[in-house]
DNA sequence: CGCATTTGACCAGCGC
DNA sequence: GCGCTGGTCAAATGCG
């Protein structure tokens, strides 16, 4: 059930990615800086016109695709409120009988009760709800006001380990083979531990081992490691983060940048998703991924050249 | 040497 | 009360 709601959409927003724009076609600069176009020489003039032609289409594209994405996300919440639908008139079907765990419990719970994340991977989250029959019968429980949300991370099948990076450095202090899922689960604190009491559990999913289902309890008091870096200190050396970047892999899959895009156009009511911290990440995501695509800086060159010729002839 | 990770032991909740 | 299970602790180990 959970991975049903889990939207791999594989939907790469950045439109040079997702679609290579026919940049092929995008007129090339004769030697005296005249574009040349189909091996024809243009005037500055024709070759505004062109690029003013190339524009409008990018433009209606990227409408279209717009408009894609904003129906598909109708679609999803709509199929998603029929699977609530269901599943409220037939409760706890869901869940295996087997399960008698309190934490297990809650955490389903918590994976059912949210409403509509465009799905980011993030399924879970929600406060420890105290209107929950349970909770009265869980007087620990009511201790540990943490929030629990589930991120759904798609990695390498080959990839072992069970490293779910997110910008925050982890300590890892246990180990468990779980019942119910014959790959091991890893127990995380945050490095900041006790001033910060996130915990997370990470697992790769039963249903499909290239998935690592990562289960955060609370929230961090402090900002994400990777932007802490440059200023802290020396320690730290044998930290496993990435230098350049850690992988938050809040997205979908580990390394497609279009997990910021869907985190954009599709609001997730996941508190950490809405935090400033991650969205500033996202946005850095973005970025990077726009600015590593040759495409996207020809692109960006070729528009920058027609607006200065169309500045220049005016 | 200092740190993080590993892993077996221990503890607590739950069902029978 | 007992056994099963998930979660945590802490000594041992490995690594830079």
């Amino acid at each position: 059930m959970d991975t049903s709601s889990w939207v791999d959409t594989s939907l790469d927003l950045n439109p040079f990615s997702a679609r290579p724009l026919r940049l092929e076609e995008t007129p090339k600069k004769g030697p005296n800086g005249n574009l040349i176009v189909f091996g024809k020489k243009l005037s500055v003039k024709e070759e505004t016109g062109a690029l003013v032609e190339e524009l409008n289409r990018v433009n209606e594209e990227n409408k279209k695709l717009t408009e894609k994405l904003t129906a598909m996300c109708e679609n999803y919440n709509a199929l998603r409120s029929q699977v609530m639908d269901l599943m409220s008139k037939s409760p706890e079907k869901e869940i295996s009988p087997s399960k008698k765990r309190k934490s297990e419990n809650s955490d389903n719970n918590n994976n059912n009760n949210n409403g509509n994340n465009c799905n980011f991977g993030v399924v879970g989250n929600s406060e420890s709800s105290s209107t929950d029959e349970d909770s009265s019968k869980k007087p620990r429980q009511e201790i540990i006001k943490a929030k629990v949300s589930r991120v759904y991370v798609r990695t390498e099948a080959s990839e072992a380990g069970l490293v779910v990076k997110d910008g925050y450095q982890w300590r890892k202090y246990g180990q468990k083979v779980t019942r119910d899922n014959p790959s091991p689960r890893a127990y995380f604190r945050c490095s900041f531990a006790p001033i910060c009491p996130v915990k997370k559990k990470v697992q790769r999913s039963a249903d499909d081992q290239s998935v690592m289902v990562a289960t955060y309890e609370g929230e961090h008091n402090h900002l994400p490691h990777s932007h802490m870096e440059p200023t802290s200190g020396p320690s730290h050396g044998s930290s496993s983060l990435n230098p350049s970047r850690p992988t938050t892999s809040l997205g979908l899959t580990k390394s497609k940048p279009s997990g910021a895009g869907e985190a954009r156009n599709c609001r997730s009511n996941n508190p950490e998703m809405d935090s400033p911290q991650v969205r500033q990440y996202l946005v850095e995501q973005m970025a990077t991924s726009l600015t590593k695509d040759p495409n996207f800086t020809e692109a960006l060159a070729a528009a920058i050249s027609g607006r200065m010729f169309s500045a220049r002839s005016n």
